[in-house]
DNA sequence: GGTGAGCTTCTTTAC
DNA sequence: GAAGCTCACC
């Protein structure tokens, strides 16, 4: 074990109770933590595939995955858990699905299959805001561990009885349709535990260690669940920063820090306060800022490192002449400081800012990658496919179903859609078993019925024929014979697109051949569970990501664009007054940068059409003035860059390419 | 039952 | 400014 300091050498070898690591941005606490396991295999004390830790992204749990990779070598880390909680929650429900009342193969249930459950059973009329609304609290009692009955005694007002009802019913149909939501993920698996102590023994024989990350972004039923884990010997190391708590908007419950010392009052508490990451000047506007926070135990972040660069803040006059700022100083930088362009990231508050910066980098030919989001899932054309999975791994999925039927259409529509479930509710069965029943089938058109027929045909040729495949051929095969190829084929006007959204479909395959585990079903499920953030080995390229995406990560230049107020923080937090949460946002932005580090703002924005004007983020005002360099600001200092930049306009940097 | 024109409506963040 | 929805029409 190299080059730690005190507390982080003392985290790392604190091993007789539980420990709480409190630790600064770029503190090294991801270190600790792969340092702790490479300790905790290498001592003898647990065999690695005792050792379980917990993150919050796939992203943070890949990247702990290779860090350890690098640490331990060989089979030594053989049978080790790293993964998030929900995949861990999955894993879980897989192996234990009888007694959560699921048959093998159970689906989850994605954002859109959720609401849609919600639109089907809440009054009929009800706006999109008051949808969403009632699954935020239904979300918010599953959050906290509370089942229907529990959520409808803790209900204050008639609103949250209301959403209760509504909370028993919507589970109702998920257990119908052999489904989970992704909160169920957690709160299931703590319903198990709480009932059968025999059960929760057992997984703490499995999981003797438990080590977790970022806990300030547990939720109440995480943190419970972390406790089973566990147990009262509390053989655990939790790491957190209540600075860069951003996940309060999903039930995250930063307290939880402070819970922990109270549910072990033997826990051990070490604060990393010792910043390696930013030079001077961020680390101290990083500071300035947060310090406008309330603190109930305040932390000094202190470093080694020089002054440096100043922090530079741009005023842009819209977002694509920021984005062409952005890769013109990219462009600038990797050349003049040797920056691998990998060091680079920009970051946004929102996914769709991301679209103007790719322009510009194409432009420059700088290459990129572009994570977070879940544009990959949502792709009409792959949910297409996932749905033809889920029907094949569970029958009683009948969102799923809804979506295959009509991928590609084999006339059946609305109205036999509506008489099928009809049908199907009289006899207790599921659409997709209603459709396979010849009887039921009869009550139909004769047309209705051949479609329903052709359908039920194609999916017994492919169930048949799975278990002779792998998922990935499975994928393949049904991609043919269900006809979505040929549908793509017919919707899209040009070869490119054709091609592009085949790519796609391709790329599905491919996830599932280099996935491990399980039948296509159970894949499909964690593939559920997987966000763009996920997909592909970002190389040597500028990392575009949100702010949320970046938290855990470091580069050599940073550039958080759209500083506007409004946006970042964005209107609808200081609406509902969580400015507090915004600002760590930004905290958490200033933090990921080493030496270089870029705030832009906009004088107008595009929204919906229209023309907006901006102010800049008032967070920019709560920012050292000694250590920033704003635009204008310094007039001498420009001119005197410019001419070592030595060119006027992103136009001419492409037309170097481009002649 | 399927299709396209014309209308409305906007979760930021992510498992 | 795109995506989803409704409705008239084939």
């Amino acid at each position: 074990m190299s080059g730690l300091n005190a507390p982080q050498k003392l985290a790392v070898e604190y091993v007789d109770g539980p420990l709480l690591v409190l630790a600064g941005a770029g503190s090294g606490k991801t270190k600790v933590i792969t340092e702790k396991i490479a300790h905790l295999i290498a001592t003898g004390r647990h065999e690695a595939k005792h050792v379980a830790a917990i993150t919050f992204t796939n992203k943070a749990a890949r990247e702990m995955r290779e860090r350890v990779a690098r640490r331990v070598k060989g089979d030594k880390a053989e049978g080790l858990t790293i993964s998030t909680f929900h995949s861990l929650g999955l894993k879980f429900l897989q192996i234990e699905h009888e007694r959560a009342q699921l048959r093998r193969g159970f689906s989850i249930f994605d954002s859109d299959d959720q609401l849609a459950i919600v639109k089907d059973l809440a009054p009929a009329g009800l706006k999109n805001d008051a949808l969403y609304a009632l699954h935020n609290l239904i979300s918010a009692a599953k959050n906290n561990g509370l089942s229907p009955e529990q959520a409808a005694e803790a209900a204050r007002s008639l609103r949250e009885r209301e959403a209760a009802g509504l909370y028993a019913r919507y589970q109702a149909r998920l257990q119908a349709f052999n489904a989970v939501d992704f909160d169920d993920l957690i709160r299931l698996p703590l319903l198990l535990l709480d009932a059968d102590a025999e059960l929760a023994a057992g997984w703490r024989e499995r999981i003797r260690y438990l080590l977790v990350d970022e806990c300030q972004d547990t939720n109440g039923a995480q943190y419970r669940l972390l406790k089973h884990l566990a147990g009262t010997r509390g053989a655990m190391t939790c790491v957190g920063d209540d600075d860069q708590s951003i996940y309060a908007w999903r039930g995250a419950n930063p307290e939880n820090l402070d819970q922990l010392a109270q549910d072990y009052p033997r826990i051990k508490v070490v604060m990393l306060e010792q910043n390696y990451r930013c030079s001077g000047r961020i680390l101290r506007s990083a500071n300035a800022l947060i310090a406008k926070n309330a603190h109930a135990h305040p932390k000094q972040l202190w470093s080694q490192h020089g002054d440096g660069e100043p922090v530079r803040v741009w005023a842009c006059k819209n977002n694509e002449h920021e984005a062409e700022r952005v890769a013109a100083e990219i462009h600038y930088l990797a050349q003049a400081k040797e920056i691998l362009w990998g060091e680079f990231a920009v970051l946004f508050r929102g996914n769709h800012q991301s679209r103007p910066l790719e322009k510009a980098l194409q432009l420059l030919r700088i290459p990129y990658h572009l994570t977070g989001g879940t544009a990959f899932l949502d792709r009409g054309e792959v949910k297409d496919a996932l749905s033809w999975l889920r029907v094949l791994a569970n029958p009683d999925d009948d969102a799923a179903f809804l979506r295959a039927i009509a991928s590609p259409k084999r006339e059946v529509g609305a109205t036999t859609l509506e008489k099928l479930a009809g049908l199907a509710q009289q006899a207790q069965l599921s659409l997709s078993k209603a459709a396979e029943n010849i009887s039921l089938l009869k009550q139909l058109t004769p047309r209705a019925a051949n479609g329903l027929n052709e359908f039920t045909g194609i999916i017994h040729r492919l169930r048949d024929a799975s278990e002779r495949l792998t998922p990935a051929e499975l994928t393949r095969k049904l991609v043919e014979q269900s006809g979505l190829l040929a549908m793509i084929r017919a919707q899209c006007k040009d070869e490119a697109s054709y091609l592009r959204r085949k790519e796609n479909l391709d790329e599905l395959a491919l996830w599932f051949e280099n996935a491990r585990g399980g039948g296509a079903g159970e894949l499909a499920a964690q593939l559920a569970l997987l966000t763009n953030a996920d997909r592909g080995e970002p190389g040597n390229q500028v990392r575009l990501m949100s702010l949320h995406a970046a938290k855990g990560l470091e580069f050599a230049a940073v550039f958080v664009i759209g500083c506007d107020d409004g946006n970042l923080p964005h209107s609808a937090s200081i609406e509902e007054g969580r400015l507090e949460e915004e600002r760590r946002l930004m905290y958490v932005g200033i933090t990921r940068a080493k030496a270089h580090l870029y705030l832009s703002h906009n004088a107008e924005t595009k929204r919906w059409g229209s023309v907006e004007h901006l102010l800049p983020s008032r967070f920019l005002d709560e920012l050292p003035a000694g250590d920033l360099l704003r635009d204008g600001s310094d007039p001498e200092r420009e001119s005197a860059e410019k001419k070592i930049r030595g060119r006027a306009s992103i136009k001419e940097i492409a037309s170097l390419f481009d002649p």
